[in-house]
DNA sequence: CAACAAACGTA
DNA sequence: CGTACGTTTGTTGT
């Protein structure tokens, strides 16, 4: 039996110190959340244990707390740490989140009741250098220098959090001019400020360390204490009662009964999972970065990686392959290529089988027979298959003629009903989350076999391809029956999956540019930048940067004299409404130019971005990607054209741009009017709402007039404006003081305001609190599709952060079902389109918006077809209403 | 050179 | 102190 177990080096740490000095060293206003919460001294302590891990290597760990200020210290002592300042606000809470970070990392964290860190600390490295372990301590509180010895190290911030004293026991020689185990004595007699503990005034570290020396240790010091002679003598002999105290407080405990041992702190994996969760929500971005490259993959939490037997297929032999393994089972296919804006290329296909089997095929190098057989079987809705993020893919195989159908997984959209809040859906991440595999780890291919070897330069060829599509078909397993557990399949299978292909469709039709005209709009908006700048130069006297936000603060703070705006992180917002605002008080002729300035070089550079993404082809092709938007709309990117300028004059020139291409006849333009407001009138059940629907009448006017208490003919324009902002407003958790900033009058009157407004529609009020009592109950709020947002914030203790979540509740609901509609409109009209044999083509989604290029004589049909499916897309208890418009481009075809 | 912040466009 | 996005520019920090 071995009692002592291999040696090797525990690491432990004093929390609460560490993060104290990382809170002093890392200026706080750069590191907060978008919440509000601080997080610089989380940060400085998560990036000193990954510099501790990474250059220690320890083999056992723990970080220790104190519990709270009463401990048996302050009990003999009442002015024990006394003078410490109580924490700063900033702080205050973020201890908490350390121990989610060291939670997330599986790092042991004690505390015991009525006792320091330090003690801890002591007891731990007692028994752990018993054991033959060498130990490190890291920690900004001296007195743990009574612990050093051969075997035990103090590592002693200097700097910052990354520059680290070693204390070894020559260091602390060399430093206080005692051993460590004389360093307490030295202490008392010097005296300690941070733990209010004063020492003999009249000597420091020398002259104590020179009695100390000369007298063998404090014990005779006291004894002899009148042979000391001069003034120090007499401050000493008066201060007896203070050293000795002191020595009796800074004397750590070093057999502590804790309710962990040393071989409970072996270094344990991190949970992956949980770090990201932790990370995201203290938007550690780099950090996360640089722990996953420090901390090795073998501690990354995956058990194992994937093997593939699986070989390259060579010319004629892919009919045969697909046949044996391919057939009646499920494939994992991975397609290697490239994809933008439309279209696509295939350099390989990776296919894994759910029989083991798997191969890689060039598609270069097929013979006649081969690309027969691979175009059938990719184009075979009866072959079914699981991709990861396969619109790239789909739009790559068209570009060589093929087909894909039989779709029957995506791993990535699996990946994103389950949770939706992710940014990024990395293949690598979902195997190591949902199937405790690393993608990277144990690659190995089989040796081709006799009859499949075919000379292909590199040995690895197909390798990393086979690997990942043998992951995408075990974690389509694991996603879907996740996903059949909480009841999204059918979202998947239904909406998601059908609607990558007509987004692909979409993306590769793109939208016709008029290049002349808009090469014209960006001489305009380019003379009209010119001319602003010209001016704001002219009457401030001299040229600045009008772009930066630093020397506009210069300029109108400083130099004339400006009333302060409201704050940003980084000194005084110079937004557009703060401007205005500056204007309507000083009227300053720099003011009106700079603003349309930015105006105009805005538009340019809007301009300027669609003319450089216009293809040959003489449209643009954005990218729809479907996983980023956690409430469940698309996002267009690359270039956006989600927001494309529409409300002002010379914004909605450019959309004159967009035009009907050739072959087609016109643009067509369809959209959801008060969708939002129509799924709360839903979701609701307000009669007062749903009624005000059916009318049909002016939605926010019938409002107006039912909160006012006047005919719909005696609602002002100021009635039905407030009006309007409280019915957008709703949706979004709006406040009485955003609603006041809003319409720009007191929150006295915007309080009022929503109460008369619930006081008519009470049901609306009671299904906001219903979305967030329940969401808080079951973790999630759910669309009509039933596609879910959770939100753990929900509970979070931090207010800003639940009420964050709280709004993120009322919202994700409506917005999401209103994407859930508008998703099922598309595909609703697309196979209508089809099925009418006809060539409209859809080309935009804009959250609420459709637009069309109608080809020619299918114009009252199509029209006819889209009024018919976006208003029919779900059945709700208000009509939902259409409006059509057609143009030559998308600015005429407005309504 | 990369990451962040500010600003601003859309629904 | 109203949700959901993407892009550009200037600034800052490695």
């Amino acid at each position: 039996m071995r009692w002592v177990s291999e040696p090797g080096t525990l690491l432990l740490i004093d929390g609460h110190s560490v993060a104290y000095r990382a809170f002093f060293a890392l200026p706080v206003e750069n590191f907060s959340t978008t919440t509000g919460q601080h997080t610089n001294a989380v940060y400085g302590f998560t990036s000193m244990l990954i510099n501790v891990l990474r250059d220690e290597q320890p083999t056992h760990l723990a970080v220790a707390f104190d519990v709270s200020r009463v401990t048996f210290r302050s009990a003999a002592y009442a002015d024990y740490k006394a003078n410490r300042a109580t924490s700063p606000a900033e702080f205050t809470g973020q201890v908490a989140l350390i121990k989610e970070v060291l939670d997330a990392l599986n790092v042991v964290h004690v505390e015991v009741d009525g006792f320091e860190a330090d003690d801890i600390i002591a007891t731990l490295a007692a028994q752990a250098a018993a054991q033959g372990h060498k130990v490190l301590i890291c920690t900004g509180d001296r007195d743990t220098l009574q612990l050093v010895t051969d075997e035990v190290t103090v590592l002693y911030p200097r700097k910052g959090v990354s520059d680290m004293a070693r204390m070894t026991p020559a260091a602390v020689q060399e430093k206080y001019f005692v051993s460590p185990a004389r360093y307490p004595e030295l202490a008392a007699l010097v005296g300690e400020t941070s733990d209010n503990l004063p020492g003999v005034p009249g000597v420091g570290p020398k002259t104590a360390a020179k009695w100390i020396e000369l007298y063998d240790g404090l014990e005779n010091v006291i004894r002899r204490a009148e042979e000391i002679k001069g003034k120090v003598g007499d401050s000493f002999r008066a201060h007896l009662a203070d050293v000795t105290r002191n020595r009796e407080l800074n004397a750590l405990i070093g057999d502590l009964a804790l309710p962990v041992t040393v071989d409970d702190l072996t270094r344990r994996d991190w949970n992956r999972e949980a770090v990201h969760s932790v990370f995201d929500g203290l938007e550690f971005r780099v950090l996360r970065d640089r722990l996953m490259d420090t901390l090795p993959a073998e501690q990354a939490g995956p058990v194992g990686g994937f093997e593939v037997a699986g070989d390259v297929l060579a010319p004629g032999q892919v009919n045969a392959w697909l046949t044996e393994h391919a057939r009646g089972q499920l494939t994992g296919v991975d397609v290697t290529g490239s994809w933008r804006s439309g279209v696509g290329d295939i350099t390989g296909i990776a296919l894994a089988s759910a029989d083991g089997a798997a191969c890689w095929i060039d598609p270069a190098h097929l013979s006649p027979s081969d690309d027969t057989a691979l175009a059938a079987w990719l184009a075979s809705p009866d072959a079914a298959k699981a991709l990861h993020d396969a619109k790239g893919p789909i739009l790559a195989a068209w570009s060589r003629g093929w087909e894909l159908q039989g779709l029957s997984c995506d791993t990535q959209l699996a990946a994103y009903l389950l949770r939706p809040d992710q940014r990024i859906y990395d293949l690598a991440d979902l195997t190591a989350r949902y199937l405790k595999r690393e993608l990277a780890a144990s690659a190995q291919a089989s040796e081709p076999s006799e009859q499949l070897a075919f000379d292909f330069e590199d040995p690895d060829l197909g390798v990393e391809g086979m690997i990942r599509a043998r992951a995408v078909i075990d974690l389509a397993r694991a996603l879907e029956d996740d996903l059949a557990e909480r009841g999204g399949a059918s979202l998947l299978a239904e909406v998601e999956l059908p609607l990558l292909r007509t987004l692909a469709e979409m993306e590769r039709a793109g939208i016709a540019i008029d290049l002349e005209y808009l090469n014209s709009l960006h001489a305009d908006f380019d003379a009209a930048v010119a001319a602003a700048e010209r001016d704001a130069y002219a009457v401030l006297g001299r040229a600045i940067n009008l772009g930066s936000p630093k020397q506009l603060q210069t300029v109108l703070f400083d130099e004339l004299d400006m009333p302060r705006t409201r704050r940003t992180r980084t000194g005084w917002t110079t937004d557009a409404e703060a401007l205005e605002g500056l204007f309507a008080k000083t009227e300053h002729p720099f003011l009106a130019h700079l603003l349309r300035h930015r105006d105009q070089i805005r538009l340019r550079q809007t301009v300027e971005g669609l003319l450089k993404s216009v293809a040959d082809d003489g449209r643009v092709h954005t990218t729809y990607v479907q996983t980023i938007a956690a409430t469940g709309r698309l996002s267009s990117t690359d270039p956006n054209l989600q927001n494309i300028p529409i409300r002002t004059e010379e914004g909605r020139r450019i959309r004159k741009a967009f035009v009907v291409g050739a072959g087609y006849d016109t643009l067509l333009t369809a959209d959801y009017s008060q969708i939002e407001m129509r799924i709360m009138a839903h979701a609701s059940a307000d009669t007062g709402l749903i009624d005000a629907f059916r009318s049909g009448e002016d939605f926010h006017t019938v409002m107006a007039s039912r909160v006012f208490g006047v005919e719909a003919a005696g609602v002002t324009s100021a009635m039905r404006a407030k009006i309007k902002a409280m019915n957008y407003g709703l949706a979004y958790g709006l406040s009485a003081y955003g609603l006041s900033q809003q319409l720009k009058i007191e929150v006295s009157e915007a309080r009022g305001l929503m109460e008369e407004y619930f006081e008519r529609f009470g049901h609306v009020r009671d299904y906001l609190r219903e979305v967030v009592a329940q969401a808080r109950k079951t973790g999630y709020t759910e669309t009509i599709l039933g596609r879910r947002r959770y939100l753990p914030d929900l509970t979070s203790s931090n207010r800003q952060r639940r009420e964050m979540a709280e709004r993120m509740a009322l919202n994700a609901p409506i917005q999401g079902s209103a994407a859930d509609i508008i998703k099922v409109a598309m595909l609703d009209l697309e196979s209508a389109l089809s099925k009418a044999r006809l060539r409209t083509r859809m080309l935009l989604q804009v959250h609420d918006e459709l637009v069309l290029e109608v080809a020619p004589g299918e114009a009252a049909v199509v029209e006819e077809l889209v009024r018919d499916k976006m208003g029919h897309a779900v059945d709700l208890s208000v009509p939902l209403e259409v409006s059509v418009g057609t143009g030559r481009s998308w600015h005429d075809a407005a309504h």
